[in-house]
DNA sequence: CGTCTTAAGTAAAGACGTCTTAGAAACCCG
DNA sequence: CGGGTTTCTAAGACGTCTTTACTTAAGACG
C-alpha cells in the first residue's frame, strides 16, 4: 500500500559500466540463457566494432557489412548516437550515383585510464582515447612501497589519471605482475607482497568506474594481438624483465590456465645440472635469460665471450619455445624486455633454435620478433581489457 | 509474373542437420549478427544440454536451472518433444507438497555414427546413442588401400554402420590421422596418402547426413574432456601409437592452431646429436617414444636394460611436456597407446620428469594418467564433434 | 473431511527486437 | 526534366521472452 504501482525494488546488477556489453567473462564454462534483448547488445557492439576497425562508414555500408537490415542499423546508430559513442559526420565527399551517404564515426567522447604496475621502481599510467592514442601520462615512484602501501599508490595514480582525463572515463585497465584471476583479484604477487588483493573491486568501488586487472604479460599479449599484430590468432609474448614470463593467445583468446597461472615459464628446468635457483631447483630458464641474471652473467664475462653468452641464453629460450610452438601450432612470438639484451644475438639464437627444433609447417611460417622498444605494450593491454569488456569492440 | 506471391527463391543454407544448432565453428574470428530467433536455438540447446548432463528433470526445475521462465521452458520442451528429442515420462516418484512434477527426459530416438581411421591396418566404427553407449560396431580391413581406395573404404564402412543403426542418425563423426581443417577437409595425411580430401563434404553428400571430421588425437582430447575427465577445462592427450601426436584443450576449447597443425609434437628435437630421423633432423621425440621405435629399441636391448630404456623415453616426453604445461597452466595429461609401453616405467618417468621441471603451482596439481586401455576414445571424440555441432549439447 | 498451503504447469497479454514492405529524399545521367 | 540509383526512415508484421493470472494437484492441518 506504500507504493501502489511501483514494482518493488528493481534488482539492478551492482556494478555495471554505462555501455557495458560483455559480463567480463567471469568463471569459465557457464551456459547462459539468451533473452531477446541480448541480441540488441550483441548487434550494438557489432556495429561499434565495425566502425572501430574499419573507420567511418554510412549506415548502408554498415548494413551490408553486418548482415543486419537498414532499419535496424538506423535504430542502433541512433541509440549509439544518443549515448555519445558515435556521430553522424555528414555526407561523404566525392560524387556517386544515388543519394549521398551520411558517414557515421566513432566519437572520441570517452577516455580510458590504464595502469602498468610491472616496473619495480614505479607505477606508470596513461589516459588513452578509444584508438589507444595517449592523451596524458602520469607515474608515481614506488619508493619501496609494499602491500597495502603499494595498493594505495595504485589508487593515487588512478585518481591522478582520472583527474587528467579530458572526457568521461569508460573504464580502468590494469596490467599487474603476479597471478590474477578472472575477477581481477591479485592472488599472489611476490614483488609487491600482494596476496588475495581484489584490486579491480577496489578500483571500481573507489571511483565508481568499471575496472579490469590482468597479468602484465598476458595483457601485453592482448595488446600485440589487437594493436601490433598482423592477422595471427595465435601468438605468444615473452618478457625477460623482472623474471621471465609469457602471455599466450590461442584462437584469439587469452589463455588463463587452470589456476590462472598460464605463462609462468621462468622456472622451467632447462639444465638439470645447472646453477641453483631461488625456487629451490637447478638450471631454471630464469637463471639464463632473465634481464638481471643475463646482465650479471655478461658483466663477469670477458668482452669476447659475451656474444656466446647471449647466444647460449637465446638457445635456452628457443629450446623451451619449440615444444610450445609445436603443440599449439603458433607462428608468432614477440619478445620484450631491455632492447640491448633482447635484440641481436639473443633474438637470433632464439629464432635459429626454435626453427631448428620444430617441423617445417611450424618453422616455415614462424616469426620471432622484438618489441623491446615498445614501452606502452602493457598500457595498451589494459585498454584491451576495458575495450572488450565495456564495448565488446575487440 | 510466374509466381506472384512467392518471394523468389529462399536462400536456404545448403547442408543442415535436422536439429543443427551451431554452424560448426567455421573459420575463427567472424563476428555475426544476432537475430531474435537465435536466442531460440540457443535456449533450446541450453535445455537439451541441461537434460543431457543432469538427467531427467521437471519443467520447473529446468526453469530454475536455466534462468528462463516457466512458460518459455514449456514452449521449448513442447518443441523438443515434437522433434522427438525429449519425452515426458510422467510424474516423479515419491511425494512432496504441491502438484507433482512431470519429468522430461532426453529421448534416445537418435543415433550417431562414428569412425576411427587411426589404425594402420583397418578402419573401425560404431553406432552410438546420445550417451556415447555403443549400439553396434563394424570394421573394415584396410588391406593397404591408399588414396581414393581408402576413401572408398571410409564410405563403405559408414554405409555399413548407417544400415546398422536402429534409429535415425543425427550425424557422422570421424577421427582421422593427418592435418584436418575446420571444414573437415583432410589437408594432408601421410599414411593414407590423402591430400586436400574434403572428407566431411563427401560423407555429407553421399549420405545426406551432416558429417564432421577431426584429427584423431584432437578428437580424443575432446572425448577425454567430455566423457573421461573430472572438471578440468585444460588438458592434453598424448598418443604414442603410429607416430607421436597430441591433442590440446585450452579453456574448454580444442586448440586448432594457425595451420590446423596443433598437437604435432612428434618431431620436436629432443637431442640435437641424436639419431637421424625420417624428417631430416636428428633426435626427434618420435624416435624415442613412438611405439614402433620404442619396441625396436627394447627388442635390441638386453632384458636388464629395458626398464632404463622405458625410463629414458619417459624422461624425454616429460622434458617436452614441461614447457607446455607451464606455459598453458595445464594440469591434466592423458597418455594413450599400447598399454605395455605407456604404463609402468614410462608413465612413471614422464610424471617424475614433468613434475621436477615445473613449478609447484603446476606440478602440485598435475595428473598424468594412462588411458591406454580405452580403445573407444577416438570414436567418442567423433561423437563429440556431432553432439556439439548438431545439438549444442557439449 | 474440508480448507489452506505449496508447487507445477498453462494461457493470455505485453515488451522488445528484428524484418518486410513501402516511401521519401537526394544525387547522377541522358 | 524524368528515370534510375542509392540512402535512409516509417509503419506494421513476426518471433521470442517475460509478466501476470489462473488451473491443477498434492500434502498439511485442524
Amino acid at each position: 500500500m506504500a507504493e501502489p504501482s511501483t514494482p518493488a525494488v528493481q534488482p539492478v546488477p551492482p556494478q555495471r559500466g554505462l555501455f557495458q556489453v560483455s559480463s567480463a567473462r567471469r568463471s569459465p564454462p557457464e551456459r547462459t540463457k539468451a533473452r531477446t534483448q541480448d541480441s540488441r547488445v550483441h548487434n550494438r557492439s557489432l556495429v561499434l566494432a565495425t566502425l572501430y576497425h574499419q573507420g567511418p562508414m554510412s549506415r548502408s555500408e554498415l548494413a551490408r557489412d553486418s548482415g543486419l537490415t537498414a532499419p535496424t542499423i538506423s535504430a542502433l546508430v541512433a541509440e549509439l548516437e544518443s549515448d555519445g559513442l558515435v556521430t553522424d559526420i555528414g555526407p561523404r565527399k566525392g560524387s556517386r550515383p544515388g543519394k549521398p551517404a551520411n558517414l557515421v564515426r566513432i566519437e572520441d567522447a570517452v577516455n580510458l585510464v590504464v595502469l602498468d604496475l610491472s616496473h619495480s621502481d614505479r607505477f606508470t599510467g596513461a589516459v588513452l582515447d578509444l584508438r589507444g592514442e595517449v592523451v596524458g601520462r602520469a607515474e608515481i615512484p614506488l619508493g619501496g612501497a609494499l602491500g597495502a602501501a603499494a595498493t594505495e599508490l595504485v589508487l593515487r595514480l588512478a585518481a591522478e589519471l582520472l583527474a587528467l582525463a579530458p572526457r568521461q572515463v569508460l573504464g580502468i585497465g590494469v596490467g599487474s605482475p603476479g597471478i590474477i584471476d578472472d575477477t581481477g583479484t591479485v592472488r599472489h604477487a611476490a614483488h609487491l607482497e600482494w596476496s588475495q588483493l581484489p584490486l579491480a573491486e577496489r578500483l571500481t568501488e573507489r571511483f565508481g568506474i568499471p575496472a579490469y586487472v590482468g597479468n602484465d604479460i598476458n595483457v601485453a599479449a592482448l595488446a600485440v594481438l589487437h594493436f601490433r599484430s598482423t592477422q595471427a590468432q595465435n601468438l605468444m609474448v615473452v618478457a625477460i624483465e623482472h623474471g621471465v614470463g609469457a602471455g599466450l593467445v590461442v584462437g584469439g583468446e587469452l589463455v588463463e590456465g587452470e589456476q590462472f597461472a598460464a605463462g609462468e615459464i621462468g622456472h622451467i628446468t632447462v639444465d638439470e645440472d645447472g646453477e641453483p635457483c631461488v625456487c629451490g631447483r637447478r638450471g631454471c630458464l630464469d637463471l639464463l635469460i632473465d634481464a638481471a641474471h643475463l646482465r650479471a652473467r655478461l658483466a663477469r664475462t670477458a668482452e669476447a665471450g659475451r656474444p656466446a653468452v647471449r647466444t647460449a641464453a637465446g638457445r635456452a629460450l628457443g629450446a623451451v619455445l619449440a615444444p610450445i610452438l609445436s603443440a599449439l601450432n603458433l607462428n608468432e612470438v614477440v619478445l620484450t624486455g631491455p632492447a640491448e639484451l633482447v635484440e641481436g644475438e639473443f633474438l637470433k639464437a632464439v629464432t635459429a633454435t626454435a626453427r631448428a627444433r620444430t617441423l617445417p609447417p611450424i618453422s616455415a611460417s614462424l616469426t620471432i620478433r622484438s618489441l623491446a622498444g615498445d614501452a606502452d605494450l602493457i598500457l595498451l593491454g589494459g585498454a584491451c581489457l576495458v575495450l572488450s569488456a565495456e564495448l565488446g569492440v575487440l
